[in-house]
RNA sequence: GCCGGAGUGGUGAAAUUGGCAGACGCGCCGGACUCAAAAUCCGGUGGGGCUUAAACCCCGUGGGGGUUCGAUUCCCCCCUCCGGCACCA
């Protein structure tokens, strides 16, 4: 290639075939790099109670789908860039990756390919693992997991026994999603907006016999630890608060006429007492049913219960616009005044929450406003606030005030009513205080395949009986038949079906549901530590040094389920003794989605963007600086083609300029060096850049910090260009520092940049690079001068000027004086080092 | 309805503690190189005014108000979008 006109190639020297100008060798850089990293074995934790300085670096292990894209990507990439990091800044970092294999999709795959699931799920584990080594992205694959294992499985199913033991798992009926297309139930998360994800139906409510774990029993841990996360996205702790769902109020009775069991309601009103004026209960009460099995509630109440039952059934996601009710001709007895109440059952009313049955106080509530107004029922006001109107029957007033019509609690401000009524009630065994939670237990029971076994066995003398631990695994049989039926595909497996009864030995029917794979990976990052060990789910020594995982990254998608039910986990795992945690993830990051053409990337869509063919273009590292570049990692972002060519240009000019500096060898004279003011502005620049960038990194800010590797080119190509060719010790100085910050972002071509700049080490296991505060220090600042708040003039001052230096540098320049016009500043404002205003009469 | 988050050029965005709004990239415009194109390189690029030009001035971070010497940043009201929850008693 001949010499162009480009002034940064002049200090080249003769230049053979030119190998450098515009190429970048990424290919080579790439195969180079891998080959390094696993011969140095330089991402594996060889001994976890050995090693030093511990930090547990996590993404999310996914489920192995299929081919993953670009915004699968960002998890992986913003992960191993921590962990690379964490690695140079001195940490013995574990990052290790597994397989979320369970799952629906691999039983669908088998019903329509004739796959077996595992081999489906193999296939597609290799696939994802290639494309993971593909982007550079490096784990501890000597620690590789996966949940559909047995010698997984085996503990999913011993944890099971152990929440069993303490009476944390437990079968009961429930009511379960169902899709009525495919024959089987549905995971809430497969049901969008009421609809099946795979066929769209409609999907309806079946009552069940269903397994549960008693999360509930932690309901209150797992809400007040909340605040131990401090390190969590606010976002995510505000979603499982509202989750948990906390409400403080009264748990009061009613007596009902003519039955011994009173009627049971929650309130977190309390104080309006006197107000109730008619009870409300939800279609599903037992009192209702109880009533309709015995024929004694009235025609349209029964026929109403039914409608309102199948249109649940049919759609339980249809909110009903209006309110709906009949009386029941059932009374009930208020607790304090013996005034009779009838008994209505209505729509606005669900089992799910409280007991299902409320006290009507039309007054004070909208929603019984409502519903008392349309069906002519009685209001009665109970408290007005002190000033204003209160309950002017055009709606409830639901704000607080001094109570009226209530008593000998007339008087008493809101607050303190409500524990007065409250004590009264207590005293006479009608009611108590009472906190209510909207969490609800965990149904971890699915009617499916591919799951682990539920390790449980049926006999016909003993009942329920638990698989003994020296049994397990349950080892999922590979002869089903996959046909949906409704039930479990292990039910075709008369094999798996025979069992021995634990306790009497005879003949049993083993359990043939598979647990919620959310269980699966409630505790799988415990497993990391020790992934083959046999004798126990994990080491509790080694687990207690490495945990809390220090920085776990995944999709906001999971900020309930998947980390709410692992909180969970790890709680009952201490309760038993078995780790000194409280909590898994100390700090959690949730990266935001990549969508194309405005939408979340799917198949269906057809804006799913690969990597493979963006890696075999323009590289790794150009799709890893771009992504990171993209935009902030939490936030949503649009991915743009035409972006990565820029990244592109970014490493193209880095290489180049590393190319020019190791073409020569370090003893050839060159040049005479560049004049001291360049070169030391230069370095300036260069370590406040390094400086920013370290912050950056820290905070998380990788679009930031690419930004200013870019800077850190532009200015290196700027000081070249700017005659200072000869300044040798500063460009290598400059680029040292540049592909070490540039090692985590882009690990392959700074790893081929950090040999051909004369280093032995792998560039991963380099220190961190520190700003010099000695570089940082400046002789002049620059100042900004403001008249009035409004900028005016730029001044250059001595570094650490006074405010009267400044003031005095400020009042000699020309734009000030135009700006004051002579006028004596009535108030200086001098901020060093950044600005100064003079504020003047106008 | 409630709870979170966001709204900045043509565009992705930046501005860490209230201190030069728009860094960096994309796109676009102009130029160099080329027979030509691509690639690469150089310069310009928020809007408006004024000017031959430079200089200079005004406006500008969803809208309105406020605090302050100074507000993208803090406070109040409103609008829009995104996410979560939802007759939650």
């Amino acid at each position: 290639m001949p010499e162009s006109g480009d002034k940064r190639r002049s200090g080249g020297g003769p230049t053979e075939e030119a190998p450098s100008a515009g190429r970048y060798p990424f290919r080579d850089l790439e195969a180079k790099a891998h080959r390094r990293w696993v011969e140095e074995h330089l991402f594996e934790i060889a001994d976890p109670m050995g090693a030093k300085n511990p930090f547990y670096c996590l993404n999310m292990f996914p489920y192995p789908s299929g081919d993953l894209h670009v915004g699968h990507g960002r998890n992986y990439i913003l992960g191993d860039a921590v962990a690379r990091v964490k690695r140079m800044q001195g940490h013995s970092v574990l990052a290790p990756m597994g397989w979320d294999a369970f799952g629906l999709p691999a039983e669908n795959a088998a019903i329509q390919n004739q796959v077996p699931p595992a081999a489906w799920t193999r296939r597609n584990i290799d696939r994802m693992k290639r494309q993971l080594h593909a982007w550079g992205a490096m784990f501890d694959w000597n620690r590789e997991i996966a949940s559909c294992d047995p010698s997984y499985y085996k503990w999913t199913q011993w944890l099971f026994l152990k929440l069993y033991e303490r009476g944390l798992a437990y079968r009961a009926k429930g009511a379960v999603n169902w899709c009525p297309t495919d024959q089987t139930v549905l995971a809430n998360e497969q049901v969008i907006d009421g609809r099946c994800e795979r066929c769209d139906s409609v999907v309806e409510t079946r009552e069940l016999e269903q397994w549960f774990f008693k999360i509930t029993a932690y309901a209150e841990a797992l809400l007040n630890d909340l605040s131990l996360l401090t390190e969590w996205p606010e976002k995510v702790r505000v979603m499982q608060a509202n989750w948990i769902g906390r409400s403080e109020g009264a748990h009061l009775e009613f007596a009902i006429e003519g039955e011994t069991a009173p009627l049971e309601i929650f309130t977190t009103r309390p104080d309006t007492l006197y107000g109730a004026t008619f009870m409300v209960v939800a279609a599903e009460h037992p009192l209702v049913t109880a009533r309709i099995a015995a024929g004694t509630l009235p025609k349209e109440a029964a026929a109403f219960v039914e409608r309102l039952k199948r249109a649940r059934v049919e759609n339980r996601f249809a909110v009903e616009a209006e309110k709906e009710g009949v009386a029941t001709g059932i009374t009930a007895l208020h607790p304090v005044t013996g005034a009779r109440l009838p008994v209505w059952v209505a729509n606005y009313v669900v089992m799910g929450y409280g007991t299902g049955a409320i006290m009507a106080v039309p007054a004070h509530d909208q929603r019984d406003f409502e519903f008392a107004t349309k069906y002519r029922l009685p209001i009665v006001e109970v408290y007005r606030p002190a000033e204003g109107a209160g309950f002017d029957g055009k709606a409830a007033f639901e704000g607080e005030g001094r109570m009226v019509n209530s008593a000998e609690f007339d008087g008493l401000p809101t607050p303190e009513a409500r524990k007065a009524i409250v004590a009264a009630l207590a005293k006479k065994g009608t009611g108590e205080h009472r906190v209510n939670f909207r969490l609800r237990d965990w149904l971890i029971s699915r009617q499916r395949y591919w799951g682990a076994p539920i390790p449980m066995v049926v006999c016909p003398k003993c009942g329920m009986q638990p698989v003994p631990e020296s049994e397990l695994p349950v080892v999922l049989p590979d002869q089903v038949t996959f046909k949906p039926t409704g039930e479990s595909p292990l039910l075709s497996n008369a094999e798996f079906l025979k069992a021995k009864c634990p306790k009497c030995h005879g003949e049993a029917r083993r359990e043939t549901d598979t647990m919620d794979t959310f269980v699966d990976s409630s505790w799988y990052f415990l497993r990391f530590l020790n992934p083959r060990l046999e004798s126990k789910a994990f080491e509790s020594d080694a687990v207690n040094r490495w945990l809390p995982v220090n920085q776990y990254i995944g999709g906001v998608e999971h900020a309930i389920l998947h980390l709410l039910y692992s909180r969970f986990i790890v709680k009952v795992l201490r309760d038993m003794g078995l780790v000194q945690f409280s909590e898994p993830f100390e700090r959690l990051f949730t990266q935001g989605m990549i969508t194309k053409d405005g939408h979340k990337m799917s198949k269906s869509k057809g804006n799913v963007v690969p990597p493979d063919a963006l890696i075999e273009r323009y590289g790794a590292d150009t799709v890893r600086l771009y992504t990171l570049f993209i935009g902030p990692p939490e936030k949503d972002a649009e991915w743009n083609d035409r972006g990565v060519e820029g990244a592109y240009r970014f490493l193209t000019r880095y290489w180049r300029l590393v190319e020019e500096l190791t073409e020569v060898p370090e003893d050839t004279p060159r040049k005479p060096f560049a004049p001291a003011g360049p070169a030391r502005q230069f370095r300036r620049r260069i370590h406040e850049l390094v400086e920013q960038i370290h912050d950056d990194v820290d905070r998380f800010h990788f679009n930031t910090a690419v930004s200013g590797l870019m800077q850190m080119v532009n200015a290196l190509q700027e000081f070249q260009a700017g005659g200072a060719v000869g300044g040798r010790a500063e460009t290598r100085e400059a680029l040292d520092l540049a592909t070490r910050l540039l090692a985590p972002l882009a690990p392959h071509t700074a790893e081929g940049a950090w040999e051909r700049l004369g280093n032995k080490n792998s560039v991963a296991t380099a220190p961190w690079p520190q700003a010099d505060p000695q570089a940082l220090q400046k002789d002049v600042e620059r100042l900004v001068v403001q008249v009035n708040g409004k900028v005016r003039a730029q001044i250059e001052v001595p570094a650490g000027a006074t405010q009267a230096q400044a003031l005095a540098a400020a009042q000699a320049d020309e734009k000030v004086q135009k700006f004051t016009q002579g006028r004596p500043p009535k108030k200086v404002i001098f901020v060093p080092g950044k600005l100064l205003n003079l504020v003047v009469e106008v």
